[in-house]
DNA sequence: TGGCTAATGTACGAAACGGTACATACATTG
DNA sequence: CAATGTATGTACCGTTTCGTACATTAGCCA
């Protein structure tokens, strides 16, 4: 293969295929071989730029999350009355969701392990506290108005709308085999990013 | 190893310690010489039983998803108002999830594999319905005295409360690092099952 | 341009792993 | 109590899989 070098461009396909074989297989079942046969580049390197399978694991994490943490930064719902700004907030997220397979799942691989490689990586620690300050502000508004409830915080709310985006993604098969409804079809999708919506206003201000 | 035998206890002890490898290492993770070093039994006796490693997994699958059927079948919520069955039904629901991680376990293990599994499985096919017709009774009541709002179905109503137990199952670890917050200890989780109750019905009874 | 280092490719090794051949002991039944 | 099939144990095989030793090339800089 004659071929011009690009460190960086050989580093970013490994990374982008690994995403993939992991999401798709987990952890154990992934191979090394298929995920460099899938690349332009040889497995060499993934020895070479990641020291090993757990080395480029932990920087497929670590890319991933990052990725999420900027679509979060633009979650700007401040001018937003309270009630609307939750309900954009949560549809938000859905969409970020549904739209980023490969990541959720990439957290189930890794909620089986017991978050035992997140553990290793330094810049993951700080990851929760902009999605959580987000809606504390909006709750804080909201309780001030009296338009929302008061008896839960920013990360109680946060944990209800994670789960149900991430069961969309992370449940689909299971799911879909059970009871026959395929939560990525664009119109159960449609319906479902509604229903979250009326879920998490319906909550906040029953009271 | 001089033991009498006892063909119903080797394979009971099998499927028993298969489920916690399985929920604990993955499919590809779990290995067969350390689920027979775990029983009293040898790695000779899966091949004899299960015929492999993956009947093995759709045998453990099978059980864990009988004994789930059971317990949904003891959800006797006829006898109570609309509004409080809803409760107890998110309550016992709940509950059940968490005191059964193994299950949830192995549910992420089968979706992260496409539920290609369980598919293969034919007596996992009926398995969604029973769940849902215990809602679809008590909405249809609740719709009926006009204290339910009538936009969803059971599904729907199915799925959310699904998606809010296994999370606090499935995502523990990845959850409890990024906000700091163990949703299995225990003070954490009577607040969690509240909430849920809360959600439900503030969700259902808003219209 | 020549040399030096970063980057890449090839071929191979050792251990792990799923699976099986073969031998054998127990228990049931006639 | 013999006979027969079920149940179990041991030792081993072939492949897969992660990882590495060694060779080589491309480009940059003096």
């Amino acid at each position: 293969m004659v071929q011009s070098r690009d460190a960086e461009r050989t580093r970013s396909e490994l990374l982008e295929v690994a995403t993939e074989v992991f999401s798709e297989q987990g952890y154990s079942g992934a191979r090394v071989d298929e995920i460099a046969e899938r690349t332009r580049t040889t497995k060499r390197m993934i020895y070479y730029y990641f020291g090993g399978k757990e080395g480029l694991f932990l920087a497929v994490l670590e890319a991933a999350y990052r990725r999420i943490r900027e679509l979060e930064q633009n979650l700007h719902a401040g001018d937003l009355e309270p009630v609307d700004a939750i309900r954009r907030i949560a549809e938000l997220t859905f969409d970020h969701h549904v739209d980023h397979p490969d990541f959720i799942r990439l957290v189930s691989v890794e909620n089986i392990h017991r978050g035992r490689h997140m553990e290793k990586v330094e810049s993951l620690r700080e990851l929760g506290a902009p999605a959580a300050s987000v809606l504390e502000d909006v709750l804080a508004r909201g309780r001030a108005s009296g338009e929302l409830r008061a008896d839960v915080d920013a990360v109680d709310v946060h944990m209800m709308i994670s789960a149900y985006c991430v069961f969309q993604v992370a449940n689909s098969a299971t799911f879909g085999f059970l009871f026959g409804r395929d939560m990525l079809a664009p119109d159960v999708r449609e319906r479902n990013r509604r229903i979250l919506g009326d879920i998490v206003v319906g909550w906040l201000t029953a009271h």
